[in-house]
DNA sequence: ATGTCTTTGTGAACGCGTGCACAAAGATGG
DNA sequence: CCATCTTTGTGCACGCGTTCACAAAGACAT
């Protein structure tokens, strides 16, 4: 158990780290589950691990919190959840709208993590017309030109697009213009928008592909030194594909 | 954005920096729709507007696959294309199994662009036995008992979990176990994988959460320009959230 | 009280990524 | 062939993030 604490209320506060911030929530997550197992302390060094991070990161990215720990023992689980949520604006409750129920924003919709944490969904909009009213997840779905009214009367600032990729500018449009400042997009496409709205997006594809290019390297890696230059460009792709056979796929394009 | 982890100290990816790998699809994706309007050319400035990114960024990332461009014109959409392809490995097919065929996993299978550039769907597994058989994307899914099988038969390097959290870790290590080196994880969980394995990971909730940080940073600026200039910058952070109104599930331990 | 032992908090060094700014390369026109 | 103009490719400096390593802080035993 903590004993005495003189915690100041950290004078740097301002100006964490954006690396740091993308931690706390997995730092938090780790110390849920130490919580709901009524751990009462823990150090860095096991919390590293259970957030799969070093324990020196870990010790800094506290450190812009504040001095939360006590040496010798560690942290105390319970007062380092509520300062992490604190500090993450979880403490109060974030209305949130997911526009495109297709597939994707049916899923997201039935997310569970979600509301877990201070996130409530206020609305489902879609565009198709057959889709208003139908239940998914339990909220029934609004039409999309309701849109700007429900951003107004439930005062959301967040927003999720699950649209297709050509209908996501023109939705980030009209929420940013509705009054949301956080968007989270799933579609495929980069978005633009004005200063002072945050964008972070979520996409499966570029995932893959940058997972198939360490794959393709490992492959390559053992499959010896396949000299690979820059200059001779036309013919060196037998590089790794042995079993690939024929694809006429390629761009007959070369330039000398 | 979906944030990559696990990366071991030799990342040295062929010199490639693993920043620009990771916005080489990003060019991939602009470019492919270039190509699709026909336009020959593209200057590093148009090009990396339609990306997103600085144009000096981009050339530079160019420069790490080669000269590829030509002085006083810029760069040549159809080779551009091939070239970023051949490095991420998309000239070559990759298939790929999906685990986890809840709302989630079902939602991937049914993406379009999964298969749109190189990724094959291989398989969809489930643990429940009720759900083998059973068409999603019209692909039958197979029972979890069969994973290794299907790992091995279809020479599968590439995994995506979009299982529970408790059943992420055990499915990972049979993929590990099986020969799948690369791994695309939607659990919200820490996993832990030997060397040599990649692991990205997506985590819908630690995404909401870092906006919900800069949403509340946001307002607490505006709230500080009417402040009562007792504590200007760095206490007003406790006074702000003092504000927030009742909320019932704050921890018991507060210390003063 | 004093010493020992554990663990935090952080100064400092290092490496990576970014953006500037410009010389070199090549196209284009006369 | 020469001059001019456009755009690439990159050297360089800077800032952020990571990691090391250790002094300081506190718990605990004697």
């Amino acid at each position: 158990m903590a004993t005495g604490r003189t915690h100041r209320p950290a004078t740097r506060s301002r100006g964490i780290p954006e690396a740091t911030v993308a931690r706390l929530p997995l730092y938090l997550r780790a110390l849920t589950a130490l919580s709901e197992r009524s751990v009462p302390t823990v150090s860095s060094e096991e919390l590293a691990a259970a957030a799969g991070v070093n324990s020196a990161k870990l010790r800094k990215d506290f450190s812009y919190l504040g001095s939360y720990g006590t040496r010798g023992v560690g942290y105390d689980v319970e007062y380092l959840v509520y300062q992490i949520s604190r500090e993450l604006g979880l403490t109060q409750d974030w209305p949130v709208v997911i526009v495109g129920i297709g597939n994707l924003g049916a899923a997201l919709a039935n997310y569970g993590g979600f509301a877990s944490r201070g996130f409530r969904v206020a609305a489902l909009i879609d565009a198709d017309p057959a889709m208003a009213g139908k239940p998914v997840a339990g909220i029934p779905v609004r039409h999309s030109d309701d849109l700007e009214k429900i951003i107004e009367d439930n005062g959301v600032s967040i927003g999720v697009i699950a649209t297709p990729a050509g209908a996501a500018q023109p939705v980030c449009d009209r929420l940013v213009a509705a009054g949301v400042t956080s968007i989270l997009n799933f579609a495929p496409t980069v978005l633009s928008v004005p200063d002072g709205v945050d964008v972070r997006k979520v996409d499966l594809s570029i995932e893959l592909q940058i997972l198939a290019f360490h794959e393709q390297r490992k492959a390559g890696e053992e499959a010896a030194a396949a000299s690979d230059g820059a200059a001779p460009v036309a013919a060196s792709r037998d590089a790794a594909s042995a079993d690939k056979g024929p694809d006429g796929d390629v761009p007959a394009v070369m330039p000398a």
